[in-house]
Order: structure tokens, then C-alpha cells, then sequence
DNA sequence: ACCTGAACACCGTTCAAGT
DNA sequence: ACCTGAACACCGTTCAAGT
């Protein structure tokens, strides 16, 4: 009796494919991702995705939304008492761990906002606090977009991941500072970590520099 | 006579290939490069391009190089009068220059330097300044990659690009400081300048803070 | 040494057909 | 409404064959 109703309900959902296409892209890169591998791990045949998406790359679109949607934005709220320099710096903290635990779909995101509604409450956020803080608006559009060059730039470009472990690849008569460079590769995370918060807070400095000279009250 | 004889020079050559590849990219982006496609743009069939590199992404790689090695780094040159601070200036202005002519490559450069000659001649150059200019090595590391980080990071992820030209794609209700942002679009190039010559300042201002109190002498 | 055609194991996407 | 198999027009890469 179950049987003959109508209900039969559906095998796929946008959340289900959006999250296993997460844990896709985190456990094997974003190169591993096709509609036939993702539809194999969902269940389903190739073409059923395009019930639900109209192409791959909105999936990927949708599953970079979801990391965006996991940065703190409370720093932001009217009535958070935190001033724009440290809820600057909470954020960026904040976004930049959130990339780096989902390296892989990062180059989706550094690809800008986009229509990505997460990418994009975020961009609102921050403009909205600049100017409630005194930065005239056009700063503020410089602000919200040059820290994301910079969290972007920081958690895709990792430095250090660039360098090969491989001391055949740098001669010294090529590179004569860069002797040790293959050694870059071990300590990838502390050249990350320690450019980034270098970054951050020569970036807050002189925005304070700049805030002196030019925001009004 | 002539034809008897042996030479029948190369159609193909590694810089020939670099070259329209690059082409190929600056017209049509990216994915317009498979293997056939560039092949049929150099008169020959698609496997001859794995006589001269082993894969597709390692003619991508020099594609990509080959815009590191426009990059000025006369500013690091011992015998350059340039301080420390104007010489990082100079080179961050040359090298979002030489990104910002071929933008549809700098995916690619994102990536970090990887094995790329002109693009560890940079990192090398950028190192061997700041150390003689008298920072710690370690931030002499630092300042390299989050120099990098920036640059790229504005390249990449350009912030006005992101936003697309609809205004039905930005509700007020959801994006309440975003407003204009479809207006964006229009003014792409001028936020990108100046988000990047705000963060560029602030930047070596914050850094100038810190050469203060950290740099020996 | 360098180029070719044929082939392999894939792609993203469309579409008619089924329920 | 949602899923399927078959099909289309592609991919990157390998390899035996030619010169």
C-alpha cells in the first residue's frame, strides 16, 4: 500500500550534493571532482545532478557559499563593542582559518564574490562597519576589498607550499639567497602562519595611519 | 639537393609553444587551452606537444613564468640607491603590472613559485634585499610571501570583477550596504587601483612600524 | 629527433525515455 | 518531478609507426 502512493521521495537534494562535493573536494582536491565521480558517490547516475544544478562549476560555486558562510561576522554586529581595527583583525583570523581548513575549493573562492549570497554578506558586513566607524565609503570599498587580496592571496599562494622538497631544483648559482629553500617545504605552516599575522598587522597599522589622517567623526 | 639532405628543421620549438600558448591565453582565457586546440594553433597534431613538455600543465608553468620574468627587480640590485621601503614599493607596482596584462594566467602563478626559474629569481631577489637592507631573515621570509600574497591576491581575486553587472542580484533586504554594488561592475578598475594602492600603503607603512622596532643595525 | 593517426580512458552536458 | 542510459563533442596522454 506504502508502494503505490506517489511519494517516492527524492534521492538527491541541493544539501546533499553540495555537502558530499565538500567532503569530495577536501579529501582529494578539486581536480577529482567530476559529475560522474560525484554522482557515483551520491548514488546516482552522471546526468541526475542537472535536476538539481545547472552546471558543475554551481556546484563548486555552492560549496565555496559554504565555507564563506562559516566566517565570524559577529565582529560587525551594530552592537559589538570591539573597534573596526580589532574586528578587522578578528575577521580576517577568523576567514583565513576557514580557508585554510578547506584549502582546496580556495580557488574558487579567490575568483571574487560573485553571486555567492555567504561572499556577499560578508562583503556587506564589513563595508557596512567601515562606515559606521568613521571611513568614508570609498575607503571602505578599498578596505573590505584589499583584505580579501590578501586573506585569498595568503591561504591560496601559500608561500612555502610552492617551494619543492627537492634540493636539486634550487642552485645556489641561480638562487643565492634561497639556499635553504628547499627546506621551506617543512615548515610550511609557521612561514604561513608567521607571514600572515606579519601581514595582518603591518595592514592594521597603517590602515590606523591612514584612519588618523583621514577618517571623519 | 636540398631535399635529400638531413635538417628538416623542427616545426616546434619550447618557445614557440610558450609563445602562442600565452597568446591563447591572453585572447581567450584558460580554457580555451587543450592540448588539440593549441596544436591545431601551431599546424600540428596534438600529441607533437609531448616531444617538448611532458604535460600540458608544465607549458602552462612557463606560460606563467614567462610573465615573473617581466617583473622589475632592478629595485634589489646591490648597487641600487633605492631604500628598502620604496624598492619594495617599485617592484609591488611592477609586478601587479606585469599581472594585471595577463590576467587570465595569474590562476596559474597563484599557485606559489613552484620550480619556475624567473619566479625564484624573483622570490630570491625580493629575500637577498630585505636581508641586506637589514631584517631578520625570517621576516625577510616573511615580507616576501605576504608581498605575494597581496599582489596576487588583487590580481586574482580582483573585488569589482566579482560583483556582476544585474541589479536584481543584490537585494536590498539581504545586502543592506551593497546597494550599488552591481554599479561596481562599471567602475571595476578603479576600486582594484585603489584598494591597491591603499593596501600597498598601508602595507609598507605597517611595516616601517615594525622595521622600527625589529630591524637591526 | 620529431611528427602523425589511432586509441584509451576519461570529461560536461543534452535529451528522449521511463516512473 | 526526478532519475536513467545513450549519445555528442570534447578532453589529456600513450604509443606504434613513419621520416
Amino acid at each position: 500500500m506504502c508502494r503505490m502512493a506517489r511519494p517516492r521521495k527524492p534521492l538527491l537534494s541541493r544539501d546533499r550534493i553540495v555537502t558530499t562535493a565538500g567532503a569530495l573536494v577536501d579529501a582529494e582536491g578539486l581536480e577529482a571532482v567530476s559529475t560522474r565521480r560525484l554522482a557515483a558517490e551520491l548514488g546516482v547516475s552522471g546526468p541526475s545532478l542537472y535536476n538539481h544544478f545547472r552546471t558543475k562549476d554551481e556546484i563548486l560555486e555552492a560549496v565555496a557559499d559554504a565555507v564563506s558562510a562559516k566566517v565570524d561576522l559577529s565582529m560587525f554586529h551594530e552592537d559589538d563593542s570591539r573597534d573596526w581595527r580589532t574586528a578587522l583583525h578578528d575577521w580576517a583570523v577568523s576567514y583565513r582559518a576557514a580557508l585554510t581548513d578547506h584549502p582546496n575549493i580556495v580557488p574558487v573562492l579567490a575568483r571574487g564574490p560573485g553571486r555567492r549570497p555567504a561572499g556577499l554578506r560578508v562583503a556587506d558586513a564589513v563595508f557596512g562597519a567601515m562606515v559606521r566607524a568613521g571611513w568614508p565609503p570609498a575607503q571602505a570599498t578599498h578596505i573590505g576589498a584589499l583584505m580579501r587580496y590578501f586573506i585569498t592571496g595568503s591561504a591560496l599562494g601559500s608561500f612555502a607550499r610552492g617551494f619543492v622538497d627537492d634540493e636539486t631544483a634550487y642552485d645556489p648559482a641561480d638562487y643565492p639567497h634561497l639556499g635553504q629553500a628547499h627546506l621551506l617545504a617543512e615548515r610550511q605552516e609557521q612561514v604561513d602562519e608567521g607571514a600572515f599575522e606579519t601581514g595582518l598587522r603591518a595592514l592594521l597599522d597603517g590602515l590606523a595611519v591612514q584612519y588618523a589622517g583621514a577618517a571623519r567623526r
